[in-house]
Parts: structure tokens; sequence; C-alpha cells
DNA sequence: TCCTGCAATGTTATAATGTAACAAATCGTG
DNA sequence: CACGATTTGTTACATTATAACATTGCAGGA
């Protein structure tokens, strides 16, 4: 189950959510967050870039980079590290730990908020005296779909 | 609580391993993941070449990364996606999923392996059909030692 | 032993991802 | 409008990783 937020409503989420902050959406932030959001598929930096190319034939990469720690910090956008790439938050709105599911065939993302995971990994952390700041769990497998048709769709 | 094994501990055990697997545990792979379990800290792949390059000064990448692909797969050493760096296996004598504490200060990796973790994460995959093939799981903070001594150690 | 086939390594070049450093523009505020 | 702070532009480069093809080395059978 990919993708369930249409990308309009992330960006209505978002300049909600960074005028109750203090917190500037710019255009520039936007236009990332829409190129994000509009994508079925996790994007590189890099795949941002020529997202954004149309618009602003100059685009420089440190650009994209900046807008996407902004993202990061607001919560707006999580990085997958297993792939270098990043995809919209599903639920921006509360504070949250994320897990995320991402299918070897689809390569479809499916965004998970298990309070189970998150606690038996804090526990784990803390039973070693360790005090967790930031949190990477991701799982590679084959998604529900790809299962049931058992084919290769997406390369 | 870091590096438990000595590297010469390790390098008999992945000697062994490798026998009874049938693979082959060149020098090249022994090499490498010598240097790697050596290092009180997890080191880069180019971290690696640089170690090795004393004797063989023109190593190049794919020679590192090859090697690195061939522990990872005997699950002889472990990458760390959130550093984009190598650790030594603690525990490579039997198949276990593992999740890694790295402390922001002192840069030292802990490895654990929560049945705790892993269960609450393949059940939270299952619920969504998710049929779990690899797993990515760090946490980044401070570990014990920081935290009692509140100094940054080691930038 | 020698050949042969496959696995491993060497070599060159380049792709992909990410950042440093400083200049210019923009925004909110006094 | 002028000011300071934030944001963006721009150039250059650092870091991580892989493609492609040549060469070497190793094991097992003729």
């Amino acid at each position: 189950m990919p993708k369930t937020q249409p990308a309009s409503k992330a960006i209505q989420m978002a300049e909600r959510l960074c005028r109750e902050r203090g917190v500037r959406l710019t255009n520039q932030r936007r236009d990332v967050l829409a190129a994000i959001s509009a994508s079925t598929r996790p994007l590189g930096a890099y795949d941002i870039m020529e997202a954004l190319r149309e618009k602003q034939p100059k685009i420089a990469p440190p650009t994209v980079y900046r807008a996407l720690d902004f993202l990061q910090a607001e919560g707006l956008v999580h990085k997958l590290e297993s792939l270098h790439a990043y995809v919209g938050c599903q639920h921006p709105d509360h504070p949250h730990f994320s897990q995320f599911l991402i299918c070897n065939d689809c390569g479809d993302v499916d965004e998970l908020h298990s309070a189970g995971v998150t606690g038996s990994l804090d526990d784990a952390a803390h039973a070693r005296g360790f005090e967790p700041d930031h949190r990477t769990i991701e799982v590679v497998g084959r998604c529900a779909r790809c299962l049931a048709q058992g084919s290769k769709p997406a390369p």
C-alpha cells in the first residue's frame, strides 16, 4: 500500500504546519516537497534537481540539499538511507518515529509507525545505557502486491 | 561497550567459517577484514583502501568494494548505512539480525541482537503482507560512557 | 601434467551522492 | 528605508560507488 497522500494535500499540510511553527516554507522548499510528493517512488537529490530543472534551469545541488535539510528537520520528508533517496512523510502533523518497508521489486515504500518496534528498540538501547536520538529502521523485501503477482513490474 | 573481539580472533573465526562453507577467504578479503577488525571505529571503503595501501600501493576502489561485498554476504562485516562505513560482525558464527547503537560523541558502535526488535519489526511488516529480506536498524545517540562523562572525547 | 573453465583481481574511467565557501538576494522588522 | 538575519545562488570540489573489460589464479578433469 504505497503513497496514500495526494501531493496537493501534502503541500497544504506543510503550509499549515510551517505557519504554526513560525518557519518559512519558501518557494524553493515547497517545490522540492512538491516534487517528492508527486512521485510514487523515493527520489534521489539529483532526481529532484531534474524535476525542478523545468522551472529553474540553473538549479544546483546545494539548493536541493538545503531544502531537503529543512524538510527533514521539520519532519516533512524522510531520508531512506539504504536507497540514498527521499520520501514524503505520511503523517507530518504529529511527532513519531517511522519504519520503512521497501519493496525490492516495485520500489514502493510503505511508512509504518509501530510503537512496538520503537519501544523494543529503545528498551534494548537503554539496557546498554544508550540514549537514542535518531533512528534508522528500514526493511527491504517484497510487498504484498508483488508477492501476490509474483512478477517484477518495475526494475 | 565497543569492540569486544580482537582482530586475530576475528580472522581465525572467518577462516574457519569460510572453510566450513566452502568459500574462499582470499588474501585480499582477509586483509580487508583485518583492517576493519583492527579498527575500533567503523571504516569507510576509502579508509580501508588507505589502510591497505602500505601492502598494496596500487589498490583501487573496486578491489575493496568487492571484498566488502563478499564479507557482507558471508556475514563477516556489516555496513552502517547511516555512516557509509563498515564494522566487523561480533558474532559471525550464527545467523542473526543486528541492530547498531552509534555514539554521536565518541563514534563507537555497539552491535545488538534483540529478538524483540526483530520480532516486532517482522510482525509489523507481516501485518502489511510484507516479506522482509534485509533489515537496516541503526540508532544514533550517546553511549553510556559519553553520557557519564558528559564530554566529547573524539570528534 | 596440462588444459580448461570459472572465480577473483587488476585497471581505467566515470557515475552518483554530498558539501565547503563565499557572494548575492530576500524578508521581516524597527 | 535601512538593518540584520535567513535564504538562495554559484563555483568548485570531496566522497562514495560502480561499469566495463583485461588479466591472473585456482581447482578439477582429461
